[in-house]
DNA sequence: TACTAAAATATTGTTAACAATTTAATAATC
DNA sequence: GATTATTAAATTGTTAACAATATTTTAGTA
């Protein structure tokens, strides 16, 4: 392999990417509640102008998933008990709308669509492939709000979804005890395909209930180094 | 009154000034969809300078109320047919949940704050003052979900209110016919009195679905350009 | 006139330099 | 040593100048 003398000017990436990998970053629990986040540092990581980042920072703030403190800069969102209560009371109330429309809909094609998304979530657990294993659960629920067709559903399910990792690393601590059981997900497939909406919503609340009421007061909180971010693009495997 | 011989320097509005003023506008119907937003027009009108409002266009672009092209600018969103019924279909699911849970914690205090805020609609509609009518309709909506106390369904109620104007005169035009009939905002309270949720909620479904089952396609006074329709492939932002 | 091409204007996008502020480091005082 | 001042460094915030692109206007041609 040849060597590359002149910096080849590597255009670096869009603004909707880097905004989309910090998401990631945050739903894989690789940027925990509280971490500074550094506009330069970020700016170098991602190979950027500053005011790329700064634009960045702006809108993840906007949907909640950042503090910005005027001349104090921005870091991962903290939300408080309260937030975190009403943000999983609207999750159950939300995904239960999303099983209610998704059951006018129902044919063999989206469960076997689904369960082949729940074997390889339970494989990637069986293998100990936690990291995998939470992506494909969090895969599920996701899958659920986009087949049900609604938009407006599936867009505020999305923002609950990125926001759950904050609340659940703030109030509970990173722990395999706090996700998704996926018998659980099971069963709401089943219920899916008997057709019997109240009984997949029944498990539905109670698969969210099981974390939700755990919430009470914190444990502890530290902070992330910014390079981890550069480890990742491990590839959501999405269909 | 001595006359101010220097310019003292007038500081300009903040950038969520700047913010709530073009949503209030957007919610009076003041600012139609399709609407243009050049910047240095919006800077010299509101006094401030041009990257404020780009950041603004920004956030307002990140929550749907605007649409932003790539070179092209910002105009105030058009939301599609498709959009527009998940919309309200979304909204009656959260409106209803607001119901649900504020029945909970309903007393006579609350009872008065909401009838005084019909009368001062009612009054309004009277008096012929549709503005203000307009106004007070939507702050009764508004008030409901304040007082359920889960923020973020209060959230998601504010989001989706702000963005109801651009589907009804995109696709219905502004007619007195499209909007609240205070007689059913007094059912509604009047069954919240009576601790009837059921018939609340039932009541709220058929005061959305009134707007909503117009919903159709569209009157479109959209002038279609040539330029646009032969230019490839729009990029679909992708939720 | 109807159409095309070219220039002029207007509008958005980007950047680097600088200002303002906060945070960290060092020195001074008790 | 602990606490407060003072300085230095780092970080965020702002701006104006410029570049890139789109739109309008004008001119040219059949």
């Amino acid at each position: 392999m040849s060597a590359q003398i002149e910096t080849p000017a590597k255009t670096g990436p869009s603004e909707d990417e880097v905004l989309r990998q910090i998401e990631q970053a945050v739903l894989d629990h690789r940027l925990p509640p509280g971490t500074k986040l550094k506009e330069v540092q970020l700016a170098t990581l991602f190979g950027v102008k500053r005011g790329l980042i700064r634009k960045v920072l702006t809108r993840l703030a906007h949907s909640r998933l950042v503090d910005q403190t005027p001349n104090r800069g921005a870091s991962v969102a903290k939300p408080s008990v309260k937030e975190g209560q009403d943000l999983f009371a609207t999750r159950r109330i939300i995904e239960s709308a999303i099983l209610e429309t998704l059951i006018t809909q129902i044919d063999s094609k989206i469960i076997r669509h689904l369960r082949k998304l729940l074997e390889r979530e339970q494989r990637a657990y069986q293998r100990g492939d936690s990291e995998t294993a939470l992506a494909l659960s969090v895969d599920f629920h996701r899958q659920l709000a986009a087949l049900a067709g609604n938009s407006v559903l599936d867009e505020y399910l999305n923002d609950i979804i990125r926001r759950t990792p904050l609340v659940i690393l703030t109030h509970l601590g990173d722990d395999e005890q706090n996700r998704c059981r996926n018998q659980e997900h099971a069963a709401i497939i089943d219920a899916l395909e008997q057709g019997d909406v109240k009984k997949a919503v029944k498990v539905m609340q109670q698969h969210l209930l099981h974390i939700e009421n755990k919430i009470q007061h914190k444990p502890e909180t530290r902070q992330a180094d910014l390079a981890t971010l550069l480890r990742p693009q491990s590839e959501q495997t999405l269909a």
